[in-house]
DNA sequence: CGGTAACCACACCGGTCGGTATACTGTCAG
DNA sequence: CTGACAGTATACCGACCGGTGTGGTTACCG
């Protein structure tokens, strides 16, 4: 069993050794102590590198923000490869619970939660370029979810892919914000009970 | 049927008439456009104050982020009150439910999801003064859930109080993040269908 | 009458922020 | 040989930000 939905990552255009350096650093820098606290010079500091240069590759904090985000999809999506070639569901519902498992690999050592979650508060301005990035990967998560419930056999798999979101945004945001350490592990077993009680097609 | 968990809110602190025009000021500008963004000047100006007098009032920015947090918190119970009041639930399960009917017409006209969320994204510190406010907020919708699902009598009240707030935190940070419009009606349909299934104690 | 609290107007401060300008160095392909 | 490209170093800019200081005006209250 393998995800269904083109992830259509737009491939990631090669950067100079300096680029990357500043993508890794940018990276970090953000999802550590977030966007708007976190300034141009501490990036280029942090990447060994001048402002210039950061500023002949990425044009602007908020383009780099922008690559930022598409780079921590990418991470994402291989994270999401590896956690499932590991796991090896033998059904759609496995794949749908191996993503759910997955989530508490993927905070392990982090205390900040969502990156894109973090980022659409924390830019807030509806026509920011990042924006598409972040609806994008949540809405890339819902149509997964439904595309693995539809392969099931479940029944209406719209509404079950919205619960079944609202569970793993739940689980990202309470354990950040309202301090709940096992959220993923709750999220785990919701689903699970989820799964198993969803009527499916006759 | 009422809420049972304390809210122990420090009852407000009179406020002189430009205070209480700082503060509501503060509340909507804070919420629309995101604490880091509105400047105390932009505050000062709407409420058609000067920013001396802002400062003899509320000492700091970070005291008047904190005063418009609890201010949040204040208005928001007054809401639950008035949701209670009006729908009347006859269980604690129906309390339950009221609380995530009740979701939908908060959200209503707004487009930012939960102030708490954003404001915990937003002030990043752990340390800021404003944090307590913050997570006790989530921290009472928990265990006001797991009161009533103890007086149900249903099953272990605590895991089930775990997966309601997921849903409840879900369906506020799908509203605003992942653009879905029908993210409480979603979780409001999800919290149902789990308190129907739910084991009760024999 | 005198004091005090609540305001106004306005000017000012140091720091930081995103972003630009100038000038110079190394490397490599045509 | 010669551009083009990637990079360094450093200095600078205007705008904005949170916060302070001075000085003056009401109005109420003991």
């Amino acid at each position: 069993m393998r995800l269904l939905v083109d992830r259509a990552l737009p491939t990631a255009d090669p950067l100079t050794p300096a680029g990357t350096r500043i993508l890794a650093a940018a990276s970090t820098l953000f999802y550590e102590q977030g966007i708007r606290t976190v300034g141009v010079d501490a990036i280029a500091a942090a990447a060994d590198v001048t402002k210039k240069t950061l500023y002949d590759r990425f044009g602007s904090k908020d383009r780099l923000i922008a690559a930022y985000l598409e780079h921590r999809n990418r991470v994402w999506h291989e994270f999401l490869d590896e956690q499932l070639a590991s796991r090896a569901p033998a059904t759609p519902e496995d794949v749908i619970l191996a993503l759910f498992a997955a989530l508490t690999d993927w905070l392990a050592g982090s205390r900040n939660g969502c990156g894109f979650i973090n980022a659409s508060v924390e830019l807030a301005a509806p026509d920011h370029p990042a924006m598409p990035v972040i609806v994008g990967q949540k809405q890339w998560m819902r149509s997964e979810f439904e595309a693995q419930a539809r392969l099931a056999g479940l029944a209406d798999p719209g509404e079950l892919a919205d619960r079944l979101l609202l569970l793993h945004e739940g689980a990202l945001v309470s354990f950040r914000v309202a301090a709940m350490t096992n959220a993923t592990e709750v999220a785990a077993r919701a689903a699970a009970d989820l799964l198993a009680t969803w009527p499916r097609l006759s």
